[in-house]
RNA sequence: GCUCGUGUGGUGUAGUUCGGUCCAUCAUGAUGGACUCUCGAUCCGUCGACCCGGGUUCAAAUCCCGGCACGAGCACCA
């Protein structure tokens, strides 16, 4: 990391108008690892400035911050709200009115859009600055209506980057905020305007962002130069692309929600960070995921079914094992002998989680309908069957040949569940018996021969509910 | 259109600052085999890349010039 390192202070800052996505992921792993690394701090920063384009949802503050916290292990050092900083950013923007680095500009947008392309000046740029505070007053007062001004920073119209010039700071906005009191504020301030003067109010020694805000970075220098400030170092990393996703609109799945077609933000189907958290995705995986792609400003474009491996490689020694038996066929047992009753099954075939499942096997077990047609199969750790009808005899208790091994349960061991898993735009449900043994709630088992899923709910009646983690 | 940024196997990366130690690293993937009473894991092998074209040089992934491709910004969004 450029600059110096020895007490940086970073910042996260989302928007509170929805809880986070796995994009939004990336930039906190990297910002809070970095700031492991060097022994920093992380603001976590609302930027809640835009009540009317992408309105804050007032539950969002505490959601992102569990997030957080659980994708970072630790909460944020400084929690900040832009909305309350409002007063602040008005005294800003009136020293820069006063000091004529700014003015309010009132020409339209397509008007101003022309001359910026043209590089012309705009006529409200050179008005005195006693005439451009009075408007400014006119703003907040009220006696100028929304969309008919605004304050631009005066950079210079000549500037080869178009993106620079004169760019706007604050703009009216007539919309209620839900975090602030009432009609207290008018004018609001632009994310470049108010983000440039948290980050030097928050004492921000370094930025890490993406690369779509470098222009963000060249036109907020400006301001700084203007105010005398010294910018933060920035670093970048480059755009993220899930395949299995596209692009993310958190107004767009807001929508989504609200027509129903999604039960709410923690859908399995959907991107958002409790979305993964419910389908029982480790914080700190995602996070060294992140972490060992490592930032670059290259694009880069990835799998879900990465994540999902790196994820199962990680929490594959330290998960129980249980069977699930998928649309099962029950069957009865003619065989004398055997190992008895009591069978002992390890939690873990590798032995990293210590322990056994303890099963009785009764007179009748159960395994999957498809496992059936094979005729000759093997119970795994138990005993080599023929299946007729709906019964099967037992050839031999110890594994003899080459057949098949198959999941299977005792009668008595299973309980009704329902496999809840995503299929891109719909949900399947697997229904089956599952195996019945210290079961817990929230945790995550590895279904034999199935794959990964969190036990969500285990009602007195009814079938317990399973959702599906990955393979 | 203007501005900025990025181009290394299918994917993600290391190496580019300061040219040689790079017939290019690691992971993942694909593929062949061994092993295994789930999936897998593990072990052995194989496949596969420096965007293109010039230039400088004894020597270029690395430096220079010119293209091309992709992405982003040019919002009264964040």
């Amino acid at each position: 990391m450029p600059g110096d390192t020895s007490s940086i202070v970073l910042r996260f800052a989302p928007n509170p108008n929805g809880p986070m996505t796995i994009g939004h992921s990336r930039g906190l792993s990297i910002n809070s690892e970095y700031s492991r690394m060097y022994g920093g701090k992380v603001v976590l920063r609302f930027d809640d400035t835009d009540p009317k384009v992408k309105p804050p949802i007032i539950d969002a503050y505490d959601w992102i911050e569990r997030e957080y916290e659980w994708l970072a292990g630790k909460a944020p050092d400084i929690v900040i709200r832009a909305s309350d900083n409002m007063s602040r950013y008005l005294k800003c923007a009136e020293e820069m009115i006063a000091g004529g680095f700014g003015y309010v500009c009132r020409c339209s947008v397509e008007d101003f859009k022309r001359m910026r392309e043209e590089m012309k000046d705009c006529p409200c740029r050179d008005r005195l600055v006693s005439d451009t505070l009075s408007d400014w007053e006119a703003m907040n007062s009220g006696e100028i209506t929304e969309g008919d001004a605004v304050v631009r920073v005066k950079t210079a119209m000549a500037l080869p980057n178009p993106a620079l010039r004169d760019w706007p700071a604050l703009r009216i906005l007539d919309a209620p905020h839900p975090a602030v009191d009432g009609a207290q504020y008018r004018v609001w301030p632009l994310l470049d305007f108010q983000s440039a003067i948290d980050d030097h109010d928050q004492g921000v020694t370094h930025i890490i962002r993406g690369k779509d805000l470098m222009d963000s970075t060249r036109k907020q220098t400006l301001l700084y130069e203007h105010f005398g400030w010294s910018y933060p170092q920035t670093l970048y990393w480059g755009r993220i692309k899930v395949h299995e996703f596209g692009k993310i609109s958190k107004s767009e799945i807001k929508a989504a929600i609200e027509k129903g077609k999604f039960e709410d933000w923690d859908d399995i189907r959907l991107p958002t960070l409790p979305a993964l958290m419910r389908r029982g995705f480790r914080g700190e995986v995602i996070r060294d995921f992140w972490i060992d792609l490592g930032i670059t400003q290259k694009d880069i474009s990835i799998s879900m079914q990465t994540i999902e491996a790196f994820h199962a490689k990680r929490i594959d020694s330290s998960t129980e094992r249980r069977s699930f038996v998928r649309d099962p066929v029950k069957l009865t047992l003619e065989g004398s002998g055997g190992p008895g009753p009591e069978l002992s099954i390890p939690k873990h075939p590798d032995g990293m989680v210590q322990g056994s499942r303890d099963w009785t096997v009764g007179g009748s077990v159960v395994v999957q309908s498809a496992d059936v047609n094979a005729g000759s199969i093997r119970l795994k750790e138990y005993a080599d069957i023929t299946v007729s009808g709906e019964s099967a005899a037992v050839d031999s208790w110890s594994r003899t040949d080459e057949r098949p091994v198959v999941q299977w349960l005792p009668l008595d061991m299973g309980r009704d569940a329902v496999l809840h898993r995503p299929e891109g735009r719909l949900i399947s449900f697997e229904s089956g018996l599952l195996e019945d043994f210290e079961l817990k709630i929230g945790e995550i088992y590895q279904l034999e021969r199935v794959g990964f899923a969190r036990l969500e709910d285990l009602p007195d009646e009814g079938p317990a509910k399973l959702i599906w983690l990955h393979s």
